[in-house]
DNA sequence: CCTTCCCGGTTGACATCGTCAACGTACCTG
DNA sequence: CAGGTACGTTGACGATGTCAACCGGGAAGG
């Protein structure tokens, strides 16, 4: 086990996301919890960004693995993509800072790679197949697929969606069944 | 004009905003640019959350406004969604950092009533009655739609996007046209 | 065995930031 | 005229990210 102290950093890192939320994550605060001192973090990665995409790629992949094994779990195209929208906002609602700490634009930047690879992860589970030039519709439904979940989860864990006196079950339950928009469920505006 | 300096404050910080980021709107740097000191924003703001909303407030008003008008230019239950997902995601994309900042999570706890204002004035131009008990169907509909927006428009102003070599219209399309997945376009799990 | 170098770690220091306390100044009110 | 209140300023404090300088120990090489 070379990086010894690496994982006990970015460990120390999760719990203090889990406990006191993302801006409890501070490099002093990390190091005392790892019995170091404050810039210990700083042998280990360059910046505090650095080491918070570390701590998101491993969330993004215990958040890829509990979304599989919900999706495998079912059968069929519409109970597999309830479990898709339910296991995603499970797990984004049941992990609010580690969810949050995954789509915080602000050290994101750049840093790409572990979001792809969650999308790849997410592909691999529906069977598509990695990007191919005449795979762009199936890309482009995937993707649509994850705009729409990450959209729920966002929405959903900031309370913005239950403030409304609406579960998020409901919101799922329209989205599994189809668009109503395109059934014509909604009148035309009432204002001029 | 009685809180001229309060809004002088709220377009300073917009400056900034637009041209340096949300990192940039500092209270100091607010108060350069209006051409006071440091603490000037405190005898009209209890504090930098306080300020952020409020301009978030503005900010909503302007998306609301612009997307309103784009829907409305439409005629069609299908060229309206077009231009419903459309319109929002050009705001986001063309006013990246308002966008952030509108749903930055951090000073939000508790101030949904923007928000709130935001769905309301969405609902209203698709004339949809203000959320009562039996409308509940609808309102899960309209926060559907506003869920996928909004997951759209994270993922488009974050490249997530276009990083995979789908343009953002792709997706729209695919959201337009149905949802390809109850369609059973997805095939099963290649992975056992 | 001795020298050299680097890796992991520490302390000190600095700039920046949000925020509070104390102060000052004008203007309005009694 | 006296007093208060709204607005604004400066000073200071604690927290934070980051850098520079320092240090010990072990590996490398002679």
């Amino acid at each position: 086990m070379p990086d010894d102290t690496r994982s006990r950093l970015l460990a120390s890192a999760l719990t203090l996301l889990r406990s006191e939320g993302l801006e409890a994550v501070t490099l002093r605060a990390v190091g005392d919890l790892t019995g170091l001192s404050r810039t210990a973090p700083y042998r280990h990665f360059a910046d505090k960004n650095a080491l918070l995409a570390a701590l998101a790629a491993l969330i993004i992949s215990d958040l890829t693995a509990h979304v599989s094994a919900a999706v495998l779990r079912e059968h069929g195209s519409q109970a597999r993509l309830h479990a898709f929208y339910t296991s995603y906002v499970d797990y984004a609602v049941t992990h609010k800072e580690e969810y949050r700490l995954v789509f915080a634009p602000e050290f994101l930047a750049g840093t790409h790679a572990e979001l792809e690879d969650a999308i790849d992860a997410v592909m691999t589970t529906f069977g598509v197949q990695p990007p191919a030039a005449d795979r762009s519709g199936s890309m482009a439904a995937l993707l649509a697929l994850l705009c729409t979940a990450h959209g729920l989860a966002e929405l959903a864990t900031t309370g913005h969606l239950t403030h409304r006196g609406v579960p998020t079950t409901a919101v799922i339950d329209t989205l599994v069944t189809g668009y109503p928009l395109s059934q014509n469920n909604i009148s035309d505006p009432a204002i001029p």
